[in-house]
This record gives C-alpha cells, structure tokens and sequence, in this order.
DNA sequence: CGCTAACTTGATCGACGTCAATCGTGGTGG
DNA sequence: CCACCACGATTGACGTCGATCAAGTTAGCG
C-alpha cells in the first residue's frame, strides 16, 4: 500500500526520542518491548507523499518519529481545508483505529519519518491495558480542545488574529516538544498551508504577513519563523480572547 | 453549585431511555446497577441556565436526560461561537473527566433533565473499565469528526451550504436517536443560535434562511423544522463536497 | 391590548476573494 | 559560471459575500 524505504526493527520504541510526547507516554519499559514487537517497520516518505487517503480503512497506522505532516479534505472544485498540522510524536491516526473509512487524508509536508503498525493489533493492544485506553481518550480530548480553538478562529476571528495566533500555536507545540528552544525554529509551511489551515486564500495570508512583517513582529521564509516581539503578537492574537476567570486563555498542553 | 429540583433515585441507569445512545451503551446491566450508583442526583434546568462554565474544573459531570443544550464559548467583546449542540444521550462533558478547567461553557438551550455524577468517581468508574475506557475514546474521535466538519464548514463553505448541511445535520442526529421520525422536528434554535454555531451573524441567517423558505426548501420557525425537498437541500449543502471514492460524504453515526 | 424578544428588510460598508501581472530565488542543465 | 525555468511570494485593481446600522414587523404573553 505504501513502499519505500523500510529499516531494520531493533527494540528502539523503549528509547524512542518521541516516545515521552506521545501516546505512548505512560508506557512501561516491558510494554515498550511489547509495542516494538507490534512495529512492523520504519519508513522515511518524501515531502508531497500520501500517508492515508480520504475513505480508506488503513490497514496500517503510523507514529510520526520526524517531520511534519497535515490533514486535510479536498472539495470537489479542489479547494483544500487543511484540518490540523501533525509534528514528530504525534499518532496518524487515532481515528483509523476505529475501524471505520477515514473522512480524511494525511500527507507529508516535510520529509517524514514514520513508525507503521498493523491497525488491529495495535487496537487490540491499546484496547486491552486500560491506562492506555485512557491515554487515549486523553489525547482525543486534547486534540479536541485544539480543534474548538480553531472553530473559534475561523467563527470569529478576523485574518490578522488568526495568524498571530497559529504562528504563536505552532511556536509553542514545538517547544513542548523540545523542537524549539528559543524565537526562531522551524517552520516548513509555505503560504498556502497556512491559508488552507485558516480558511484564507495565499493572497491575504501574504497581505497579512506583510503587516506583522512591517511591524517587525516576525520574520518568516526560507523555512524558519522567528518571533520578533512575542508580547505584541500575543496582544494581537488575544484579541477578542476570554475567560470567564480573566486567564490567558490556555490552550491545554498537547500531545496529539 | 448548581440547585433545582431534585428527586429520587431508583435504578433507572438500567432502563434509561438514552442508554443506547449515551457513551454507556455497552454497559452490562450489572454495570448499570453500579453506574446508577454513582449517580448522585438527576435535577431539571430552565432554558437559559448555565450547567457549566469557562474555566471551572466541574466536581460534578453531568448525562442529558432530555432537552437541548449547547457548549460555547464568549470573546472579549460579547461575541460567541457555539461549538457545539448537545442532544439527549449527550455527556456533558467527557471533557472535564480529565480533571482540567473547561475551555468552554455549556447552557441549557431548552428545559433540561440531567443526570449528576461526581467527576472523579466517574473517571475511576470508566478508567477501570477497558471496553468503557475504549468508548469513551471512540465517542471523542466521532466527537472529533464533527469538529472537523464543522471547520471545514467555516473555513471553506459559503452561508447557504452551511445552513442547509447544518439543519440536515440536526435532523439526522435527531433521526438516529429515535427523537424524529419524519421530516418535521422539535428545532429549539434561535437564529441566534444558528449564527453563533456557524460564524454568521442573525441578520445573514434570516436572509438565508429566507432563501430556502423562499424556494420551500423548509419551513423553520415556532420551534419546528421541516424539511420539504430533502434532496434538493442535500444538494446545496453537498456543494464542493467530495470524497476520494466518490461517496456520499459519511458523517459517522454520533453519540456525543 | 401593550410590551418585549425575535425576526425581517433595506441601505451601506468593509474584509477578504479573484484575477492578473511581476518579482525573487533556488535548482538545473548547458 | 551563467541562462533559464518554475514555483512561490508579492502587489495592484476590482468584485462580492456577509457585516453593520437602522427601521419596521410579528408573535408570544402578561
């Protein structure tokens, strides 16, 4: 269904470098052995490759161990909502475990490398020890909350805010991760990810950098996104924001 | 916290109407003897009540009996989005067994009848239960799935597409629970509500609506909704739709 | 009957989309 | 090493969907 380059499977998930931002988090080391037993194989797939495709059952899931990658849904005239953006540790899909068609598709934005196991048996196993189950639906809850805050972005937030508070949301899911450790770090998306994410077309989202860039807010291109001045961009992303306790509006620490 | 009408208690867990469409659905009905006591009340709200709010780590979780409600979320200036419409069956919510603060608030739409449990016996109750603990992650990825619509919806569907898809959304969860047999239901909704829900605002949604009335597509109005040419309403809503295999675009069947 | 909340309707405005031309840059082959 | 190409970003002119502002009009309901 998916070739390419394959590896040899050393008993690697015990010391997995994104094991502790994943799903697999409160694993034990006995049932890390476990787990690696259920890796069927590494892959590395290139930028612009399908991982999943809309209306398949896969046969396979997959960890993202490095890289990025996005889902996303075409529409019949090829207009493209991109519904989240998946970074290394993250699970693709925990909604293929179900069983059930995908109302998605996932490809590779970046160079990607991925763990595959079999759907089934890794149902079986997350299904069977119940910390994990929960696990499960605690990253599902997570990711969740992540999908209302962009409900509410895309309901009532205008153009400008939106960017301010994705580029702030993407800085931080990186330095949870241990991906960033200062201002400046990676950032693979062209402009039209960033529109299709937002509900935006290229043109305003370039318009609209354009204005962050002016203030020297940020600094985006050639793959890197520096914050310039974070406490004016989180000024300009918090507009509108609001808790009925008067906080800051925490997205909750993420996993998925 | 929250004082009304209480009454008794006696097993009703067992033969609770919405059972089959709650996440309890797979419950043994030795389990529902157990899970009818940790129930700790059942209480009635008026339309308008608050049954949680932004920011509260709620002690007490709550399972709609009966009537509608709806979680949202308020912004600086007074503005809303509604995230979500909840229906009866609905837990309210499998949010706050993670034992976090709410990132949304949840009001009564309509008179509600709810059923009360306390959050951390409830989480134990379902933490400890395998195939408990697997629904309640299989309730949140279809929970997922809607949000994913639903920002597909805001991000790249005009205000005709969304209304239509919507009303026929309402009417098939509706459908799926048993509460609509044909093609005219109970439809609480203030314009209001539809233009929090859906990133419009009231005057956009008379217009719209408006439209469809004109074209007799519905009827919409004293609390009621008919659907009078289904499949030309599928049809504005289904604009841009597409699905790789070229389906019909499958919302999962829902519970939350 | 009269008050109020919800809905409707019209006129105007503005954010964002569309269309199209141009620029920049990195890769590639000669 | 340079000419060329292609893809992405930028910029300008203009169009449109939906917001805003402001009157009405219904429809419950005391």
């Amino acid at each position: 269904m998916i070739a390419n380059s394959t590896s040899p499977l050393p008993n690697i998930c015990e010391s997995c470098p994104v094991r502790p931002h994943s799903i697999y988090a409160p694993i034990s080391s006995e049932e890390a052995t476990i787990l690696n037993g259920l890796r069927r194989r590494s892959l590395t797939l290139e930028a612009r490759r399908m991982i999943h495709r809309e209306g398949e059952t896969p046969i396979e899931v997959f960890t993202l161990l490095e890289g990025w990658a996005f889902r996303f849904k075409l529409m019949a005239d090829g207009r493209r909502q991109i519904l989240s953006f998946l970074l290394p540790g993250d699970f693709l899909s925990l909604h293929a475990l179900q069983s059930r068609p995908l109302h998605f598709s996932v490809q590779a934005l970046t160079t990607v490398r991925l763990c595959a196991f079999e759907t089934r048996t890794m149902g079986e196993f997350l299904r069977g020890r119940p910390h994990l189950a929960w696990n499960v639906g605690t990253i599902l809850a997570r990711k969740s909350a992540r999908l209302d805050y962009r409900i509410i972005d895309l309901g009532r937030r205008d153009a400008l805010e939106r960017i301010a508070r994705f580029l702030l949301e993407i800085g931080d899911r990186l330095k949870r991760r241990g991906l960033a450790t200062d201002e400046t770090f990676a950032f693979p998306l062209r402009q039209e990810h960033i529109a299709d994410a937002l509900g935006l077309t290229t043109v305003h989202v370039s318009r609209t950098i354009a204005m962050l860039r002016g203030e020297g807010l940020v600094t985006l291109g050639h793959g890197l996104l520096t914050i310039h001045d974070r406490n004016r961009l989180t000024e300009i992303a918090g507009r509108g924001a609001h808790s009925a306790t008067g906080d800051t509006d925490g997205v909750p620490p993420d996993h998925a």
